[in-house]
DNA sequence: GGCCGGTTTTGCGCTATCGCAAACACCAGG
DNA sequence: CCTGGTGTTTGCGATAGCGCAAAACCGGCC
């Protein structure tokens, strides 16, 4: 099994206050695995049998309805967790997630997680906190869908995109990974027309250039004005 | 300050695991408050200073926009926590807590948690089981505002609700506490127009029975069926 | 270099749902 | 018993966004 460099993690948010001994200690149970894109890491409603960290490439989490309609619950990043289902007592995955990207992760059995928190109480409270953190942004992402229109609603995507997982480049900020249209469509509720309407829309003002799965935000500034807009204060 | 009896708070979730003494010792960190119908228990944006477990009555949770907007995050039941701002790493209260009705609560200082925690390490794993399953009830909220109609969604958080704090009648189940139209516009992402509308309609076919503040699924299982209907297989 | 399949664009009608406004009903208080 | 006020019902446009369908595009693969 691969050696796992300790440096490489530990100084993520999971980790905090996790003595570099410990580290070990935890490493020592996970393994590392490589998925190429647009594979599959576990599907919704697997039995859920490990818990992972993204470290490098990009997954997306998301969940379907009994009658095929999917939407994107969230990227993840690297150096994020994901596939807690048992620590939040769940006995199957309540998703599915799939690397876009060519990804690398560490995997623990789900039987090691008792032990380690045990061990190191530190890493309950980690993990609280990053999943504390993340039902705030559901909760944000419900009022946004409550209270905006699509087109806010899809600049605010963009930008949380944009701030998590975003290419600076010299003239505005790439996202850092495919996207398509239909992507964007499943994380704002909405369909992959609209989506492309809007976009095509900000393409000719400059705000963005974009093509097959990929988005580059020209006008970030732009866009926060856009995500801010009142919903009557429209365009000419 | 009252003596909380432990008996009453032993059987919560919350505290499984943690031993009859322990429970002394936790308790003895509480003091307990009432708040009558209609009172503010936080605000939204104020400095995170307590955290709560509701012991009777009802709470709402609603988070505000910036333009005055507002969404029902939840309905807290007896024996829930809320306002755990904190113990997810929050300086600031994310919505408001108001009760529905008159209400009795125990209160922690934010100062007991990292002591409460290392001494009982059982309370973060089950605070974060807690989480976890709110986490994954707004993925399902999500989901369902990206793929229902206004209707299911009604149907759904009816259903919800009674499950929750549904009170069995002869023939039925009663919301057990005051709710209007504009709550339930606010929790399914519509305005009370909307609901009034599709709750007369269902009045009128017997599903439900409702008035000021007040509802009675009559026909609990007409309304799944509802729930679960496919969004174009409408009625005549 | 040409072909194939997934992605994107765009037109057009449709409708679920909003938004406003007005009329009502009901409960609480005096 | 009357009255004020909040919550509810309902009518009637207005419209944002959907849904379908077709065409154009793009990139990689053989």
């Amino acid at each position: 099994m691969a050696k796992v460099d300790t440096s490489l993690v530990a100084h993520l948010p999971l980790f905090a206050g996790v003595t570099p001994e410990a580290m070990d200690e935890i490493l020592r149970e996970a393994r590392s695995a490589r998925y190429p894109k647009n594979s599959a890491i576990f599907e919704q409603g697997a039995d859920a049998q490990s818990f992972f960290l993204l470290l490098h490439g990009h997954v997306r989490a998301a969940k379907t309805t009994p009658t095929g309609e999917q939407i994107v619950v969230r990227y993840v990043a690297p150096g994020e967790t994901f596939g807690l289902a048992m620590a939040i007592g769940a006995a199957r995955y309540p998703a599915t997630a799939m690397a876009v990207d060519d990804s690398v992760v560490l995997i623990w059995p789900n039987s090691a997680w008792p032990r380690l928190v045990e061990r190191f109480p530190a890493l309950a409270a980690n993990t609280l906190q990053t999943v504390g953190t993340r039902l705030q942004e559901s909760h944000t992402r419900i009022l946004e869908m409550s209270t905006q229109q699509v087109e806010q609603r899809i600049a605010h995507a963009l930008l949380r995109l944009a701030k998590q997982s975003g290419k600076k480049l010299d003239h505005g900020i790439e996202i850092d990974f495919p996207i398509s249209r239909q992507d964007i469509a499943q994380m704002t509720g909405t369909t992959l027309h609209t989506v492309s309407r809007i976009l095509s829309a900000w393409e000719s003002q400059g705000l963005v250039e974009s093509g097959r799965q990929r988005i580059i935000l020209r006008d970030p500034h732009g866009i926060v004005v856009l995500a801010e807009r009142s919903p009557d204060s429209g365009a000419a």
